[in-house]
Parts: C-alpha cells; sequence; structure tokens
DNA sequence: GTCGCTGCAAAGTCTTTGCAGAGAG
DNA sequence: CTCTCTGCAAAGACTTTGCAGCGAC
C-alpha cells in the first residue's frame, strides 16, 4: 500500500498538510477515506505532470502492480477533486482534460504545439490586471487560466 | 441557399473579404468551394455567438430547413477552417469546444460558471506582458488564450 | 451493521472515419 | 471527366452510470 510516510524529501510536509485537508473535507461530507483515494492523491502530488485521466491511471498502474484501481474510480476521484478545489482541470485545443494539484501556487501555463510539454509561469501584473478586468466589467471572479501557444525552447532545435 | 450578397448590413465588407480569403485558401490548396462550406462560415460569421458543433448545426438547419448538411461536415469543415486559422477554438471545463471566428481582432474571455454565457474582453497591457513572458522563456509564441471564470452581472442577481 | 465506495461492464457523449454517390472545377 | 466532398451510418475515443459485493467507520 502507499508507504507515504516514509517519503522525507522535501514536499513531504507539504503533502501531509493536503491529506490532512483531505481527509477532513472527507469526513465533513460523511465520504469515507479509501487508499484508491489516498493513492489518486498522492500519485498527482508525486507526479509533476499534468496528468490526464488515462496517464494517472497507467502510472498508479506501475507503482501499484498489485492493487486493480478501475478507470472509472479515477474518473470519479478526479471529479471530487475538482469540486473540491484540490485539483484543477486544464482542457486545451486537444481532446481530453488534464489535471493537477490546484493547492500548489497558482500559475499559468506555456503549452508547446510541438511536443506538448507545458511549462509553468505566474506574473503578478497579470494578475491584478484580470482582477481590475473582472471588476470593471461586474464579474464575480472565482478563478482564470491563462495559456501561450507556441514552440517550446527544445523543439525550435 | 445562402443569398449572402444581398446583406447589405455594417458587417457585409468584413464579410465578403473574408470569403474571398477562404475562397484563395482553397483554391491554393485544390480544395473545392461547396455550399456547405459557405453556409458553415457565413453562420460563423453572422452569430455572435461562440458555437459548438452542434449548436452550429443546429443554426443552419435552422436557416436552411431545405439543405441537409450532417454533423460531420460540419465537425470536417470546423478542422479545416480551425488550420487555416480562420476560426478558434476554445475548450473549456465542459466538455465540448466552441469555435468562433478568428479573424475578428484578438480578445480574451470572461465565462460564466452558471449560464455559460461568454463576454470578451481586450486589455493591451494583459497582450503586452505576455510577449515578455514568452521571450523570457525563450519560448516562440504562436498564440495565446486566456479566460476568466466566475458569476456574470446577470446572474448575481 | 450501515451505507458509501469500488471494479466491472454496459451505456452515453462527442467526434472521426469508410464508403458510395453527388458535385465542383 | 476527375477527384474531392458530402451524408449516412458505423466505429472510435473518452467519460459516466448501474449494480452487486466490499470495506471504512
Amino acid at each position: 500500500m502507499a508507504n507515504i510516510t516514509t517519503n522525507f524529501n522535501d514536499r513531504t510536509i507539504e503533502y501531509e498538510q493536503l491529506l490532512n485537508d483531505f481527509k477532513i473535507l472527507l469526513k465533513k461530507n460523511a465520504l469515507k477515506f479509501t487508499i484508491q483515494r489516498e493513492i489518486i492523491l498522492e500519485t498527482l502530488y508525486t507526479s509533476d505532470e499534468h496528468l490526464t485521466p488515462e496517464s494517472l491511471h497507467n502510472l498508479i498502474q506501475q507503482k501499484f502492480p498489485k492493487l486493480k484501481i478501475g478507470i472509472a474510480t479515477v474518473y470519479r476521484t478526479l471529479s471530487l477533486l475538482e469540486e473540491s478545489n484540490i485539483v484543477t482541470s486544464l482542457s486545451f485545443g486537444a481532446q481530453g482534460k488534464k489535471y493537477e494539484l490546484g493547492a500548489k501556487n497558482h500559475h499559468d501555463h506555456l503549452i508547446c504545439t510541438e511536443c506538448g510539454s507545458i511549462t509553468e509561469f505566474v506574473d503578478e501584473e497579470i494578475e491584478k490586471r484580470q482582477d481590475k478586468i473582472a471588476n470593471k466589467l461586474g464579474f464575480n471572479m472565482q478563478d482564470h487560466s491563462m495559456q501561450i501557444y507556441g514552440i517550446c525552447k527544445d523543439c525550435q532545435n
């Protein structure tokens, strides 16, 4: 099973916190804390990638070959995590969504149209302008996302 | 059939141009100019909405009940138009894409999470920052898009 | 024990594809 | 005429759902 607490790298504490928050959230809503949910959260946390439901499922099967987690459970858990604002989904031109932990700092994305890689960035200036625009238009902003499409350094060879 | 040239409102000239560009593009690629393609382009132009393939198809069926345009043709034409950079697709959290004419001025989107309505805006400041960021990260920018999610004025009642 | 959760498979969506006939150039 | 395009229906890809047994609390 997911032996999370033995992982004493830099991010361990963050994860413990995340996990704890998740447990509290579950309890509040009379939901159950299951191994599947734990593994999905941990895998999302461990992976720096932006994962599709399918790639997340594959990753989990690699890491825990003995466990059989159904793809349906992955979808159900991702929906739950998204509703709870623990993860965020990104959808690009391509079909399907990618998920990432939303608890990490907010950021925007540079997406390479050649290799599909995603680079993250934050720009305070843009964040501020977004607030202003929403205000000006009487819009009650909940969230925002920005993508820049182009060709990344590596693919410009 | 699509009696486009009799539409003498403000936007007619723009449309004539658009149509012409499209014809040239088709010729260049040894593709054919068909009634279906014309109607799809015209409907996209006439509608101020951001259309899904399905809603576009419905609109066309309303406008031209005698013509039977298959949904497959709508998809195929939208792909063609997108490849040719005549339309742009937006994909949000929800499933499915929405298309809009890309020839119009660039702009970003405010999306209401209640009613799904889309408001457009442009902010020069943000545009500039985006260029800077792409440059700084060695990214060859081709395009970008920004969405602000929240609750629109009307839905805040 | 209860009641939510899971895996499986079946059912839904949305989108793409194969094909024979229609139609643009 | 040729060769692309179209509509139809079938196939695909991705996601959701129903259900019986399992497992957290």
